[in-house]
DNA sequence: CTGAAAGCGCTTACAG
DNA sequence: CTGAAAGCGCTTACAG
């Protein structure tokens, strides 16, 4: 039989007991010096590796980490996260189950079953949406970490995620600074939120600064998708007095406003500028390439997994929330407004 | 105490014994149909879920599947098979583990450390670049399926893709049909890969079919990303005769050859015609859109995913390979060919 | 420092 | 049709 050696056999190899090995595998301090080698021997030797079901069961840890998400991984955005994470996680030996909460408050008893199954070392929170099911894993100590802001500031949950309104005042004054007066933006969700809140107040700080007035025909609702930039770039251009810049809220819509600009015939960035947020890979391969405020996901979701992982060793973190400032990125799509608009 | 309830409760409460409950559980037939209804019950009161490890060790299967990927979840295309198979996945009570190769063969050894572990009921393998480790699996009676194209047609394992090269004649043929004569195609990959062969054999046969020649200088090498794509159009457009159409081998890749022709001022689809290969969700969104040959990606992980499903419940599958056909989507990246060309 | 013992929550033969 | 028994491979007290 060519079957996996099981702790059992290791022990007898190295003519010591079951929880000896045990001790050796759980890097426990009262093991004979000795006793540690012979054993670390036998079990490289062998190339044993724990069962993970039995080790769960016994009590111990088992490999495995919860990545939850609220919808799917639908977006080059939530994937520069997760190879952040990954990168991380595989490192120290974690496998990630996918779980996702699609929304559905039924999804998060689902969750809570299976934590108190064990069957998870620590869960990793992208975006959630509700904080309670969060705070339910944390009094059963199951170690949680949140990527991206959470709804409430007050949380105790270790978070992770972006200054975001700082990149809103950086494109708002690079905007300014080439000349613009008149700068269209997008939210980036329902106008109550939060973080549509903390964005639209770095674009308002930005403007006030500078002196110039904040028109609210310039301020549009959107969501994430190309369609809302698309359907509000028409509307802005409409306008009596369209805008000569337009701030998407992130870079997946800019596609949408790129688009509407095509179809009207605007040239990018000699008729009107366009500036994105996030950076995902492909806006370095739009036609032009667009300047935007990048967010840094893959560090995000590094962060994240590393906090994740001091937790599930039982470390403590001296910070609980850390902010990553954005940066901007300059490309292509933005430049001074035609002369009749200065 | 707030617990869990294990199946000792369940057992307690129904007044039967523990492996009566597993078998409700496990629908055996043998229980009689008063005992199952009263232990259903009891299960459906207590909200019981059996408890994973617990299961795993037993004997029994576990929950969870195994995702294998090459590398990163690091496109749109990945994504979308990854939809379908979490569709049909959580349908059916199953999550995943992300496994990522790197393509690094010490994974493998990894990874069948872990299934003899029993640590999951099954593995799906997106496009493998190696069949050595699945075949493992399959001899250690793991139900594994394969989406995307494996190596060897020769194969046992049970598989789903697209006929790719059909793809690659529809392109072709609707390019003609629009007038073009001088078409370029780019490579998907390594020259001397089977699925590489195989889509260029689509191009020529179409353009055979025709009585066109075949210009070598119009076959360019090329890779997923845009780069490649974006290098080949410049180089195009230096040749003496440059093509009036080109063929992307995926829509990835297609940006660069937008960006290329954006550079050189030319105009898509007026002054050149570009034709697409996958479908994306983004490729509806490029300016212009794309007119691309569309795979069935969600449809590929939904169909892979329900073949796992119906190996892990021990059923047989009465066909083994699928092949599913592209279809053209034309959006408005071709036209004719400009007058003096034609 | 070491190991005998009990237990984690299931499952599968197997006897009745 | 039902259940007593043994076992899956670990882990954690606890006694020595």
């Amino acid at each position: 039989m060519n079957q996996r050696p099981t702790i059992a056999e290791i022990a007898a190899e190295a003519g010591v007991s079951v929880p000896t090995v045990s001790k050796v595998l759980n890097q426990r301090t009262d093991v004979a010096e000795v006793t540690r080698q012979r054993v670390e021997a036998v079990i490289q030797k062998r190339g044993y590796v724990r069962n993970r079901a039995a080790r769960a069961l016994g009590g111990g840890q088992n490999g495995l980490v919860d990545l939850v998400i609220p919808w799917s991984l639908d977006s080059e955005y939530y994937q520069e996260i997760l190879y952040g994470i990954e990168d991380v996680l595989s490192q120290a030996g974690k496998d990630m189950v996918l779980f996702t909460m699609y929304h559905e408050p039924q999804r998060q008893e689902e969750l809570l079953a299976r934590v108190s199954d064990r069957s998870t070392d620590g869960a990793i929170f992208l975006f959630p949406n509700s904080q309670a099911h969060i705070k339910e894993l944390q009094r059963r100590h199951l170690p949680c970490v949140v990527i991206g802001e959470s709804l409430s500031m007050l949380s105790h949950v270790p978070t992770v995620r972006n200054t975001s309104w700082i990149g809103d005042v950086m494109a708002t004054e690079y905007l300014m600074s080439l000349g613009h007066r008149r700068i269209a933006t997008m939210l980036c969700g329902p106008a109550d939120h939060l973080i549509t809140r903390a964005r639209l107040a770095g674009y308002r700080a930005a403007l006030e600064g500078a002196g110039l007035p904040i028109d609210p025909s310039l301020i549009r609702e959107a969501d994430f998708l190309p369609e809302s930039g698309y359907a509000q770039t028409h509307a802005l251009l409409a306008l009596p007095d369209p805008p000569t810049a337009i701030f998407a809220s992130c870079d997946s819509q800019a596609a949408g406003i790129y688009r509407a600009l095509y179809e009207q015939e605007k040239r990018i960035p000699r008729d009107i500028s366009v500036i994105g947020f996030d950076d995902i890979p492909s806006s370095a391969w739009t036609s032009p390439p667009l300047t935007t405020v990048r967010q840094q996901l893959k560090e995000m979701g590094r962060l994240g997994a590393t906090m994740l992982v001091r937790l599930m060793a039982g470390e403590t973190l001296d910070t609980a929330c850390v902010e990553l400032a954005p940066s901007l990125v300059i490309r292509d799509s933005c430049a001074p407004p035609p002369m009749h608009d200065r």
